[in-house]
Formats: C-alpha cells, structure tokens, sequence
DNA sequence: TTTT
DNA sequence: TTTT
C-alpha cells in the first residue's frame, strides 16, 4: 500500500515532455499549505514534486488548485562526487481539478504509470536534465 | 490536505533520539513493495524515511510490518557547496502494528509533531548527522 | 488503519447539537461527485453523511467546498421491526475549506471524537431523532 | 475526490457471483478494529461491506488480513413500506494481502469497476437477494 | 431530501 | 526558485 493525498496548488506551470516512445509526461511542483504556522507565526507549505503520465497541461496552469492522488516513488542515483541522492515524487494516479476555474469540479483519470520499457526512455530524457524538476 | 498511507517493513531498527527539549523522535526506512515488477521480471521496493515522534521503538524493530498514515514534509538546506538539497520524509500521524508479532493488531496514537521550538532542537541535532537517515 | 479522504460539498448547512456533557457535534451531508457520468450520460454523486465533533459550522454552510479526512464508522440498530439496521457514516478528523470563499485555503484540526463517556449521550440524543442524519 | 483505506480481517469467506455479463464480484465484510477501547474496555470494530469486482476469492478467506484501497459508495433504494434505505460500500480498487499467508506481500489491482451495462445486471442480480451483504 |  |  502507498497512498499519497494532497490538496495544493501550482508553483509554476507544468513543464511537458515527450519520451521516445511517444509517453507525454508532465511535473510541477504543488505547494501543499501546512496545517500549523510555524514559531514565527508564519504560514508555511511543502514544495512536493509530481509527476504525471498523460496529457494533462491543457487543464493546469501555475496558481490551479488541484487535488492529487497517487504514490510515493523513491528513486536514487549517484551525483558526480559518487555519493548517492534520492529523488522523491509523487506519481499521480488521479487529479482532480477544485477551485474557481472553468474546469471546477472535474476529475482527469490519469495513466497508471509508464508501459513496459518507458522507465528506461524516461531515464534517458533525465540524461539531458539530470532529474525531471 | 497532505495524507500519506504506506504499509511495509522496517530495513533496520529505528534510530532514536532525544531532543534538547525532552522528545522522543524515533526514524527507521520503510521498504514499501512497488505494485508491478521492473522489465526484468524483479520486485523492486521504494525506500521511504519515517519520522515517528514519540516512544514506538519497544514496539518497532527490522522486519516489523507496520501500517504508517501521515504527511509528507519536504525540508530543504544547503549543502557544502552551497548547493540547495531537499529532504522529502514522511511524519507518521498513526502507526498500525501488522504482521506476526504479539503486538499485531494493535495500533499506537502518536504525537501530531515537535511543539513549539522542537524543530530548532531537532535541526541542532541534526546538524551532528547532517540529516537523520 | 481506517482512512477516508473526501471532497465534496455540503447538501445543506450543518445541523449542530449539544451533547448533554457539553459537546458540540455538526453532521451534514457531503455530496461527493463519482469519476465517470452513468449509462444515461448523467454525473452522479455520492451524498456521504458526516460527523463532525467540534465547532465548525461557523466555517460550513449549503454549498461550501471541503475536504475531509477521517474514518469510517458503521453503527448498528435494531429498528421497530426488530431488524437490525446499520449507519455508516465518516466521523472527520480533519476539515479543509476549499474553494472560493473567504475561508478558502484554511483548516481547522477537529476534536478526534468523544471523549470517554461521551457516546452514552450521543445515544441518548439519537433517542429522541433515531439517527443524527 | 473519494479515497477509503482500511486494514483488516473478513469475517468470512468472500461471497461470490457472475453478472449476466460475464464479470465477477466478491463481496464481504471487513472487520476493522478501532483505535480506541470502548469505555467498558473492550476492542471493538466497524464491519464494513467490501465490493470487489474481478477474481480475488482464490486469495481471500475467512481471517485474511488485508488492506483495501478503493471509493466509498452510496446507494439508496425503497424498502418493502416504502421507506428509503441507504446501502453504504466500499468499492475496493486494489486489495493487499499482509498478514501471514502464502500469499504474503502480493497485492492485486482490480478493475475499477463494472463497465457500461453492467449496475443493471448488478441490480438484476440484487433482486434476489435483496442487498449483496 | 440533496451540492456546484 | 516557489502557490493563494
């Protein structure tokens, strides 16, 4: 079992690409709000990377709130120094579009994940880019 | 909204700490099976780092099954080259003891997070080991 | 583990009540939009009753956007028939406002249920009105 | 947005049945301990009606340990004086076998419900038996 | 009995 | 580097 429920909002737009097999994936980040301020009274949020199989830039933009459900997926690679980093996103399963845009109320059933062998393109698109964000 | 569910297994035991305040902050990895073997037919796991405030190591140790529900944190520092690193672990609101020990079934309540002025102690600790896991 | 996370909105405003030991408790109705529109092309929803201990109706009215997060409660009853009957409902731990109303983005942390004794009087209530819903 | 995770026990072997269509349904109940002892100090559980559509049967019994993850559901239909009753379920989207089995750590994704057609069929199916649980 |  |  690996649930991950966020309700949050975009940091920025998503930034869309394609793999060589043809996979549209997109990432952003989702500025999810702290229940508590901290000491200082402020309010603060986490900064949650995610990733999303499917097309789904057409309906998010930076500043839309969204609700997320998906897992947690821990990747690891070693950094130029050879010591070992992690990466740590959330792939989302389902987006659910909430707040005061034209698409309020809407869900977008997204893909499960990437098909056979896409793992290995996705790779080589981070490559170019280091890690996707 | 920030919910986090996994179930898995500790790697090791849990490293626990005592704050300059008086809490008791317990962290271990949870290896979480991934749902679908890799193109190789292997079953791979994610790594996922916990956060536990409170005394739970009596009732944890390697190999444990637990069900975990918390919130996912994302922290940030700068390393030594002035470079920005994230910190991504979950803090468990719930842990539920599953699995083949005396204790299985039951189910502990624990400390929603540091209070006031903990998360200074907890970065003062922290600066000894870098970050906790 | 027993996790429910919901976003919907409220069918009406809440009814509150004061339990005998001097609680307060909200229940209300939560429509909650399905994925997929039926055969007949229609959207659907789930209309889940919840609970709420705590003082919250300040914040909730007909039509507001929330989510919750809580648990899955099923009561028993036998009705005048002798036939046993059964309430399901979500007892929230957590209530996010969401949406386009000056609340929007703030989170009240709830009471997580009766304290000892407590459900005595909440029986006694549901005497004179069956069920709170 | 509707999420429902639950870890626990069926109180009995799956119930099992074909839809006119083709498709398979397991339904049964999961007895989920609460968190709290009662205030005569006993353990008590909420038994919640599980639907799950596909072939699970050959790896659920009586006294399995699960989790499910899945939508909460509720129908509504008149009962015999005309009076609306409320059926309450769980959908289950995917099921976790823990807990000490052959079967240990595996976990199966099930569809995610019936297609186009098939809530009829159920409904046909109902008829005999009132409610599936 | 239902919300947007 | 961050959203409202």
């Amino acid at each position: 079992m690996n649930k991950v429920i966020l309700i949050g909002r975009l940091t920025r737009d998503p930034d869309v690409k394609n793999t060589t097999s043809g996979k549209t994936v997109a990432t952003f980040t989702l500025a999810v709000d702290r229940r508590f301020k901290n000491k200082d009274g402020q309010k603060e949020a986490d900064f949650v990377p995610i990733v999303v199989w499917g097309i789904v830039q057409q309906y998010l933009s930076k500043g839309s709130q969204v609700g997320i459900s998906g897992r947690l997926q821990v990747r690891s690679y070693d950094d130029n120094d050879g010591k070992r980093r992690y990466v740590t996103e959330v792939i989302a399963e389902e987006v659910n579009f909430i707040g005061g845009k034209k698409d309020s109320g809407n869900q977008r059933q997204v893909a499960e994940g990437p098909p056979m062998g896409l793992d290995e393109d996705f790779h080589l698109m981070a490559d170019d880019d280091d890690i996707p964000f």
